[in-house]
RNA sequence: GCCGACGUAGCUCAAUCGGCAGAGCAGCGGUUUUGUAAACCGCAGGUUGUGGGUUCAAUUCCCCCCGUCGGCUCCA
């Protein structure tokens, strides 16, 4: 018996689910129950559906097979004894079917629950804690993720070690409601949806349209910095260039029906590429002009399921960070590797700091010369071995127009976030018989590149929102500081700091309500605005603001001059300080 | 799209068995002029998501649709 880990307990459990759940279902149909990194499920095919009733009935008779410490015992069998044990179980008859001839069938009985399964497992039932894991929720799941295989009853429970673990997650669970972008989005009045005019649909309010605008000025100067150009493109096109670009072919699903202007089809655009593409082909290009870096905060619209939608994160209509990069074979690493540091500069300069990269190389179905394939994908390799960087490989997991990086950032609660993108395209040159001249003086092909650093402006402050818990670092808070007369008579003194706030491009609002300080102090805590300036007879005399942060740290009587000083150089830095 | 749950005031939530839809916060008006997380009094706020059905009577029971939430699948 091997040693018992959380992987093993967690896997065990879920057998000992699927028993609780035969017991109260005899004629369940049984499919699959692994262990997954907070717990573990399976999936079931029931007469009815599951109550929250029957999750607490099927909780407590897991807690007697706990407390029976049924051992689970190991048999190999024959393929016709596997299929003899299991001939009411037509799910686990389909998988026993699927298993390579060699391969071993065992199964895994404690009490009298059979199970096909290839271990390993604890010893007993007892050694799990019956106060250490938890049956969250009922949710549907497709028999092997296939829509048009029957829907099943998914029970998901989380285990862990102890109660303690086990509190210390549910308290994560929490943590993350408190920090829901939909949430903070409301209580911080950032932007709202609306289901009356349409789902998946952003409006951005005052405060968090301020936010987007800074991270939008930021990055078009650090793409001027970076020798990029950026245009501007029509948000529709006449059908001619979703046909050009194989849109229409490859993509239809994601994209919105037709609209007729003038007997012609338009399309609302999905993607920015093929008029980037339109303007690259107004002249003649050399290899002199090469390599061209066209940026774009282009608002794309595709269709999703209405199922998918969710918040800021999975959206109908977003604006893309977009970029495309055209460029002669002989630039492509020196391009890739640019664009790569270009990315990370990016994100580190939001506060993420664990970045995970993520190389997907050629599908089996892919077009494009198998030269062109290893040319891009070692470029991409080069460039991640330059930048030191551990990545992964998703082999075959490229596009079939091109091999790409993917990072992924890790926000502050340790869930992973896809941002960035960089990715080979060999479909749209050709398409669109993309040339540049060479020093030959012949034609050739260019090579593009197309990138999204933060991916989507939605995503990404839903992402931000998140990360921060609603509380922006000091550059990026829409309200930097909020000015608190304690009386009506330091009023036109308040007015005056705010003035002199503002002129020194500090965001900062003043608080004139007649409620008690204490009741203007929570207000600004609740907005979890960066800076509380306190203005009493003590500060009017002394040219000064009394500051508190949002850490509820007071720091005392400062002088104006001096506060703005502080909060300039913080803003500057970016600093995650106040 | 599919499975399940849900939809009551701007927000969070009540309303017994089908019997006059209610509270806190927010908002508005007034009083209060306050030293680091909620002053006091009052007012207003609703076609109970939409449409239909059952009933003397529907927030409550049934059906369609829309949307939200948790998943499946897919993706920025």
């Amino acid at each position: 018996m091997e040693q018992p880990n959380l992987e093993m307990m967690r896997h065990s459990a879920s057998h000992i689910m699927a028993a609780a759940v035969l017991k109260l279902f005899p004629d369940a149909k049984l499919a699959i129950g692994p262990a997954i990194d907070t717990g573990f499920y399976y999936d079931f095919d029931l007469p009815r559906p599951l109550t929250t009733e029957d999750l607490s009935k099927i909780s407590d008779l897991m807690k007697e097979s706990i407390k029976a410490r049924q051992s689970f015992e190991r048999s190999e069998v024959s393929r016709a004894e596997a299929m003899e044990i299991f001939k009411d179980q037509p799910y686990k008859l389909e998988l026993i079917a699927d298993l390579p001839e060699d391969e071993t069938i065992s199964i895994y009985r404690q009490g009298d629950f059979v199970d096909l399964c290839r271990g390993p497992h604890i010893a007993h039932t007892g050694y799990i804690k019956a106060n250490a894991f938890a049956l969250l929720n009922v949710a549907g799941a497709y028999w092997r993720g296939d829509e048009k295989r029957p829907m099943l009853q998914r029970i998901y429970g989380t285990l862990w070690n102890n109660k303690e673990e086990l509190d210390a997650y549910l308290k994560q669970l929490e943590e993350l409601e408190r920090r829901d972008h939909r949430r903070l989005g409301r209580e911080l009045d950032l932007f709202s949806l609306h289901e009356e005019a349409g789902a998946g649909l952003v409006y951005w309010h005052p405060k968090g349209a301020r936010v987007r605008t800074i991270i939008e000025d930021f990055w078009r100067k650090q793409h001027y910095d970076g020798g990029y150009d950026i245009l501007y493109t029509p948000h529709i096109g006449r059908s001619w260039l979703w046909e050009t670009s194989g849109h229409l072919v490859n993509y239809r699903e994601n994209m919105y029906s037709p609209m007729d202007i003038d007997g012609q089809d338009y399309y609302i655009k999905p993607m920015n590429c093929p008029f980037h593409i339109l303007i690259y082909k107004t002249q003649t290009r050399s290899y002199r002009d090469l390599p061209l870096r066209w940026a774009e905060l282009g608002t794309v619209y595709r269709y999703e399921r209405s199922g998918v939608l969710h918040g800021l994160m999975r959206v109908r209509g977003f604006t893309q960070d977009d970029a495309h990069i055209f460029c002669t074979p002989e630039q492509i690493e020196d391009e890739i590797l640019g664009v790569l540091r270009f990315s990370l500069n990016m994100l580190r300069a939001f506060g993420f700091e664990q970045i995970n990269p993520y190389l997907a190389t050629r599908p089996p179905k892919a077009i494009g010369e198998p030269a062109q394939w290893d040319q891009a994908t070692e470029s991409l390799r080069k460039a991640l071995q330059g930048e030191r960087l551990a990545y992964e490989v998703d082999e075959g997991g490229g596009a079939f127009y091109g091999p790409k990086i993917d990072l992924k950032i890790k926000d502050s609660l340790g869930r992973e976030w896809q941002l960035t993108t960089i990715q080979f395209d060999f479909n749209e040159p050709e398409r669109f018989d993309m040339t540049y001249v060479g020093t030959d003086g012949k034609e050739h092909r260019p090579y593009m590149v197309h990138r999204a650093l933060l991916g989507s402006l939605e995503r990404f402050m839903g992402v931000l929102i998140e990360h921060y818990a609603g509380a922006f670092p000091l550059w990026l808070a829409p309200v930097q500081a909020k000015v608190i007369p304690i009386a009506d008579r330091h009023q036109e003194y308040a007015r005056q700091v705010m003035a002199a706030l503002r002129a020194a491009d500090l965001r900062v609002e003043l608080d004139e309500s007649s409620e008690r300080m204490n009741a203007k102090i929570r207000t600004a805590q609740l907005a979890k605005i960066p800076y509380m300036l306190v203005i009493g007879d003590r500060e009017v005399a002394a040219n000064a603001v009394s500051v508190r942060l949002r850490t509820e740290q007071d720091l005392g009587d400062i002088p104006v001059e001096a506060f703005i000083a502080r909060a300039q150089g913080l803003v500057e830095s970016h600093s995650p300080e106040l």
